[in-house]
DNA sequence: GTATTTTTGGATCGATTGTTCCATATTTAT
DNA sequence: ATAAATATGGAACAATCGATCCAAAAATAC
């Protein structure tokens, strides 16, 4: 089997250089100069490889999805407690509000703000994602039911919902330039609703 | 004093169609053809009356913004309760999860999520308009607690900043597709937590 | 070494971006 | 009627958009 010339870069960081670009701009306003010159290489071997833009955001969004709920399962998994890691979770993304990370927000709900419900692939993609922040706080408060910190007669799902909505709502906040004291006060009344 | 030929146009009735484009696209989407179409003026017009694509953009959010607030300060005077008038204002929002209207959004939180903390003069009037929010949010916590609906001993500004996060964070979750049921359960815990 | 396969660099494509410019049209002031 | 002032329509601008094409480069297979 034939192989030909290898490839002169390794798609996966290439991916995740582009992953950088719709972070920051969003899909859009992303252009195909920005993407190639963070991803470091020709225009020919990013439509050889990946295609096209679109399908170049829809695997950077899925990587960033699968890092990202990946990532809050192991802390979840290292928490003390289901509830210790919500409660974690919201107050270090208030606590980081003047970071230039708080500055980029989420791409999942930077994506779904900005593409709605247009239809397309990178929309579907972007509701996919929510749903599976959705689910992993589903998780999350299952597991502080059975922990005995959520009360276990309370609808799940529904608090799933809220803790998607009070997530998305907080990087919104802290989009428009919200301090930390600001957001720090809204998290601990987001968190009060909990119990 | 010479006043010259009349313009063809209602200035006031071109922002608004304006507004419409930025509503349904975005700032950085919408393109000037878009707007000209949608304006029913002519390219030489738009840059006449309005200067350019960022200042009609300001005049758009601005008056956007006005008339939101105008709105709902009518809505909360005519309310029995400002509490009321907070927990009709997000069932009603959740209620209309499918409609287009939903799917559009609110242009104050659309453009504090694409233009984020950027500097230039549409980032900063997105931040005054979500501040706008937060201060008729604050009014109304301010009157629920002297109706007695909200403990006065409460911090009326963190509980402004949580309905500004929970509002942005409940059209997040409507950009994403969320239903009626799942918007609703979540905005009935958002308003239990203000009891 | 020759043939084959794949990647790469770079020119190039038509379309669109926001903006400017100018001649023309239309109004008011005198 | 004439002059001054303002608005309009449309051509044109350079820059950029996403995407395609082709020859040269670099690997493997025989």
């Amino acid at each position: 089997m034939t192989r030909g010339r290898p490839l002169a870069f390794s798609p996966d960081q290439a991916i995740a250089q582009a992953m950088q670009v719709f972070w920051a701009q969003g899909y859009n306003s992303a252009s195909t100069r920005d993407l190639l010159a963070a991803m470091q290489i020709s225009r020919s071997s990013l439509y050889q490889a990946f295609g096209n833009k679109e399908q170049l955001f829809l695997e950077a969004l899925h990587r960033y999805r699968d890092n990202l709920v990946a990532r809050l399962q192991r802390t979840l998994t290292a928490s003390p407690s289901a509830l210790a890691f919500i409660e974690g979770l919201f107050r270090d993304t208030a606590r980081d509000a003047c970071s230039e990370r708080a500055a980029l927000g989420c791409l999942i709900f930077n994506s779904a703000s900005e593409l709605g419900q247009r239809g397309d692939a990178p929309s579907r993609e972007a509701a996919v994602a929510v749903a599976a922040i959705r689910q992993l706080f589903h998780q999350a408060v299952l597991q502080a039911q059975e922990e005995g910190d959520i009360d276990a007669g309370r609808d799940a799902a529904m608090l799933a919902n809220y803790l998607t909505l009070s997530m998305a709502g907080l990087r919104t906040l802290l989009k428009s330039g919200a301090s930390a004291e600001d957001a720090g006060g809204a998290v601990e009344q987001v968190l009060t609703g909990l119990r």
